[in-house]
This record gives C-alpha cells, sequence and structure tokens, in this order.
DNA sequence: ATAGTAGTGTGATATATGTCACCCAATTAA
DNA sequence: TTAATTGGGTGACATATATCACACTACTAT
C-alpha cells in the first residue's frame, strides 16, 4: 500500500484529512505499459491520479484515429476523470499507459464529497482543469495553425522533455499520434537527418538539435 | 446598475453573500459588437461574466490566424480570466463580442479570496472549467480528423444553435473563423446548395438541411 | 541457415486545400 | 447617375498530405 509520505510528496498542497481519505478511500492499481486505461464512451466509474510513469490522453475519433495531446505525470490527475455529478459521465478521451504506471483509482462518489469537505482538493480539481485546459489550446493551436513538419518538431520536443533526446519511437508510432501516415513522418524525418536534426536508427533517433 | 434579481437569474446556483460580493465589487460594463475584448499575450487583470449577449472564443497564432472555438453566453465566464493566481496570467485567448454586450468585470484579486469564501464560486469555476474543457476537445476533434466540408457544417449548426437558421456571415466572415481562404468556403457553400442544405443569399444564406 | 516479419526508403499518383487572377453583380458613396 | 467598394463565382495552378506499390534491410523464430 502507499504510504502516506509518499502522496504527501506527491501531492505536497493538500490538507491532512484528504490524505487520510485518499487512503481510506482510494485503491491503489497498476497497469502494464500500453494498457488502454480509458476509452472513449466508457462509463467513468473512478477518478485517477497518478503515482508513478506517464500516461498519454488522446482525442480519437469514430473511424479509430488517434490524436496526442498531453502526457500525464505523477502528482497529476486525468481532469476528465474528476466529475462534479456522478450521473454516469462518458469519458471524452482516451487514455494509455506508456510505461509501466501506478495509480489511484478513487470511485467517483467521493468526488462530490471530498469537494465538500476539503478546500485542498478543490483547488487540486481547478488547478487541474486549467492546466489541462492550456494543454489542449497549444494542441489546437498546432492543429489549426501549423504544417505536418512542425507538428512533428513539437512532437517530438514533448518526447524530449518526457524522456529524454533518445527517441524510442517507430514511424509509425509517431504517425498514429499524429493521425498521418508512416510514409510521411518517414519522409519529414528523412528530412530532419539531413538538417542534421536528428541522428536516425531502426526503431529510434536520437534529437541532436541545438 | 445591475439587480440582484437579475444577478440570480443568471447564475442561479450561488449563495447569498456571493451576490452581494459581485454587486460590491464588480463593474458592469458594455461593449460594441464586434469589439476585441481580450487578446492573447494580454495581460489579464479582471475575471469576465457574460450578462446579456454573445461572445466568441478564438485561438490565436503568431501570423495573425484565427481559429474559431466556442460562444460565451449570458451565465457563462470566460474560463481563462478565473486566474487563481494572480501573477500576471496572460490571456492565452483571443475574445470578441459578436452581438453588443454586457459583462461583469471583477478584479482578479477577487479570484482567490472568493475561492475561499465562498463555496458555490467554487463550484462555478470548475463547471466553467469543465465545460470549456469539452468545448477544446470538440473543437480538436473536429481539426485533428475532420476535412474542411464537415468542419464548416459543423461551424454552420453551431451558428445556426446560437442565432437561427438565417446565418448572416460572409463567406469571408466564415473563411477567417476556420483559418481557410475565402473560395474554399464559397465553393463548399456551393455544394452545400446544391445539395439542397442552404438558400443562398447576398451576404447570408438559410440553412434547411433536413 | 532460412523464412517470416517489422521498420524504413522512395517513386508515382490522387486528393484536399491554398493561392492567384479575373469576372460579375449588388450595394454604397459621391 | 456614376464610380467605387464589397460579396461572390470560377478556372488555373501550386502545395501539402494521403495512398499505393514495391524494394530493401535488420531482426526474430524455427
Amino acid at each position: 500500500m502507499l504510504s502516506k509520505e509518499t502522496l504527501t510528496q506527491l501531492f505536497p498542497d493538500w490538507e491532512d484529512g484528504l490524505y487520510d481519505a485518499i487512503l481510506n478511500e482510494a485503491e491503489l492499481k497498476e497497469a502494464k505499459a500500453g494498457t488502454t486505461l480509458l476509452k472513449m464512451g466508457q462509463n467513468i466509474k473512478s477518478a485517477m491520479l497518478v503515482v508513478e510513469g506517464t500516461i498519454k490522453l488522446y482525442q480519437e475519433d469514430e473511424t479509430g484515429g488517434e490524436y496526442f495531446m498531453y502526457h500525464l505525470n505523477p502528482g497529476e490527475a486525468c481532469a476528465v476523470t474528476l466529475v462534479c455529478n456522478y450521473h454516469h459521465e462518458q469519458s471524452q478521451v482516451l487514455a494509455k499507459a506508456v510505461t509501466d504506471i501506478q495509480y489511484l483509482a478513487i470511485p467517483i462518489e467521493f468526488m462530490e464529497k471530498w469537494l465538500n469537505e476539503f478546500k485542498s482538493w478543490h483547488y487540486f480539481v481547478i488547478k487541474t482543469y486549467r492546466s489541462r485546459y492550456e494543454e489542449l489550446l497549444k494542441t489546437i493551436n498546432e492543429i489549426a495553425f501549423k504544417n505536418m513538419d512542425e507538428r512533428l518538431e513539437f512532437y517530438i520536443l514533448k518526447y524530449v522533455k518526457q524522456f529524454g533526446a533518445i527517441v524510442n519511437l517507430t514511424h509509425q508510432d509517431i504517425a498514429n499520434d499524429l493521425n498521418t501516415s508512416r510514409e510521411v513522418i518517414s519522409r519529414l524525418l528523412k528530412k530532419m537527418e539531413h538538417n542534421g536534426w536528428i541522428v536516425m536508427n531502426r526503431n529510434s533517433f536520437d534529437w541532436i538539435k541545438k
């Protein structure tokens, strides 16, 4: 089980009673890298707080296309699961574990309750929504105004910031995340290689720009 | 000045003290249709609550392009202005009055204060963020997965829902909102006319689909 | 060692959209 | 009334991206 010390480090701004409430009511769960944690349209039954590892959030369309929006890291929560009115809310995003992860699952009936009981929970929810709203704005900016070459660069930079300069992704992986085709990514990466931005290997490449 | 009754109708879920706080601290402002209320990068000095009229929210890029995201109506607040930490937050959106409007401007130093004092304000902020987050998700879905013909249809449907089936927009207006060119919109509207979805006039058209 | 599979490179071509040029009709200004 | 402006139509062409076809190579499983 999770210690109160670990919780305190992950979520430093909470009040004491909230840690206890979490320890009492939340279930610590694990998932392997690659697991789908939440699908679009799926009923939300619990809130997700990341304890360990990284989750990727996607928008999904009817025909199976995916578009990567942002990462969730330890100490962060999945905004869409922090529902206030627990009337069978459906997920509007797709969430996948990128690494092996640990997360706290909190039954949604506590969402309303804790909003009433804990001021720090209130702040946490607002902070979560605000930061995710800002991520979505950035995503819209990229899709609405940039061509694929720039979007690819931003995509790689997000990866590098998360995991470091050795990018362990296949061209197909990237194409899926940007809702385009493998060939397009291959060609754009070739250009980046010519420009001296990356060094390519099989299954990975190194970001060496600047 | 604004009456407490009007406030109660616009924001039915607030507690009594919050109405008084608003009446004491907020300034009722007006703006003409077409006015830019908030630009990207601009410092936020007050929160905006819509009292009368409609505001359109845009994402803006460096080169002056705009992309329409959603409408704000009476009883709603501009999420980006509801900042909790009042340290020179900069706007990440562009807001324009579509009609003549009235809105309440609340100096941002009250944001933090009211979060502490009024539970209903807390809920209001969360509800605002949540609903705007959902609007952004829809926007991403459209841009990431749909071609311009479908995006145009969604755009028109949003307009019709707001203002009715007579669409008083020029092709250029629409092109600006969807960050494309007038010719593209003209051609797509022609197709819709052939399909019997619209009846075109100068400066407007009627949405008659279904 | 061999066969199969996954990752990548690349030409050819299709399609959606952006851009340019120019026309015409309706409205507005003079 | 005439000139200027605005809204709209349309062909021609440019560009970005999607799709198809196929070759090549490294790795995996047997």
